[in-house]
DNA sequence: TTTTTTTCTTAACCTACATTAAGCGATCAC
DNA sequence: GTGATCGCTTAATGTAGGTTAAGAAAAAAA
């Protein structure tokens, strides 16, 4: 899973894939458990094999607002504590019981070196990741809230389902109420 | 400038830095010059030696929203377009005479290659723009227009003065009506 | 300098979305 | 099974910020 992911991007032979599977930790989560906490210092890039997992902050009036949700095939972490080793605003939890790949910040610096490609691969995800979030500001500048949920819809076709509509909400950035009213709206069209 | 600005993230020698010098294009702008308008296609990274730049999209209400100001030191694309090379959003204009160098996709690609050291560089500029891009996100979902703003005067100590307020108004997400009422209110405090 | 264009301001009115609050169904813990 | 918690809905009311319009000030062009 992890490394037909990588695939997409690099090539990898038979003995890199091994280094690669020698660093990694594979774990199981169920839902609600919190992978990282606001005022942790992250220690590793998240990779989703399966289930799904939600990236958040709580500001001061204790609104949340969705950064990401991962599903299979998504990586996830906290990239500003990650890259600076301090603490975080971000918090993961588990949605939905997953199956992690965990990459440690020590182990992904050490395949950088010793795999020059995987610092392309990471490159690249962090240019797609980038794009996607530039995107996704601009949006939230110059759309209105029923254009931003038609967008999460194509974005997350799957997750419509699986998750409370309150995180949706989080997500697209309306209350929980507005959002409800808004969906009935639409749903009488 | 710019060999200063690589050697802030990794360290060159001599050869790589002519490697690097023998790939670049320097030129020169006057204020008001477009470098990429939307439907364009990216060809080049742009680094600012001096002057400032401007990113932004103009939506079907005809009203602009600034993606990023670049100053002395930054970088500056259409990163959805240099990376998938289709035709783009984003306009790209000069707000102060400016001195550019130019890096095109070929180059870039090609020094990736030759010196893996570049790669780490401009993912590590990745990381820090997603960091940066993914902090105002959550401040468009959680701030007031004036916690906006002092967050952008803060990000741009030096932009207060010189650039028209409309474009400020463009960066944190309100009108120019709005942003000039909210600053004669601010004024009065 | 004068004209033209662009930017800024002010003010009246408007709307998308927030807040508060209450009730209701589903799910969970015991 | 039952009380507690959580998520969803609806409705009344509030507000941050948008829209329209018009004039003043500043900057650019001529």
């Amino acid at each position: 899973m992890l490394l037909k992911n990588i695939e997409r991007h690099v090539t990898l032979n038979p003995k890199e894939c091994l280094l690669i599977l020698s660093k990694i930790e594979t774990r199981h989560y169920n839902a609600k458990s919190i992978l990282l906490e606001k005022g942790q210092i992250c220690k590793h890039s998240y990779f989703v094999n399966s289930g799904i997992l939600r990236s958040y902050t709580i500001n001061d009036n204790m609104t949340d607002h969705t950064l990401t949700f991962a599903c299979q095939g998504w990586w996830i972490g906290d990239m500003y504590s990650l890259i600076s080793q301090k603490p975080g605003n971000l918090f993961i939890e588990v949605l939905e019981k997953a199956e992690i790949v965990m990459l440690s910040k020590e182990n992904q610096e050490f395949i950088y070196n010793e795999i020059p490609k995987l610092e392309r691969f990471f490159r690249i995800l962090t240019e797609n990741s980038l794009v996607a979030n530039q995107e996704r500001l601009m949006d939230n500048l110059s759309l209105s809230a029923e254009e931003r949920f038609e967008k999460f819809r194509t974005k997350y076709p799957t997750l419509l389902q699986k998750i409370p509509q309150k995180q949706i909400a989080s997500y697209i950035g309306v209350t929980p109420e507005f959002f409800s009213k808004m969906k009935s709206k639409l749903f009488r069209k």
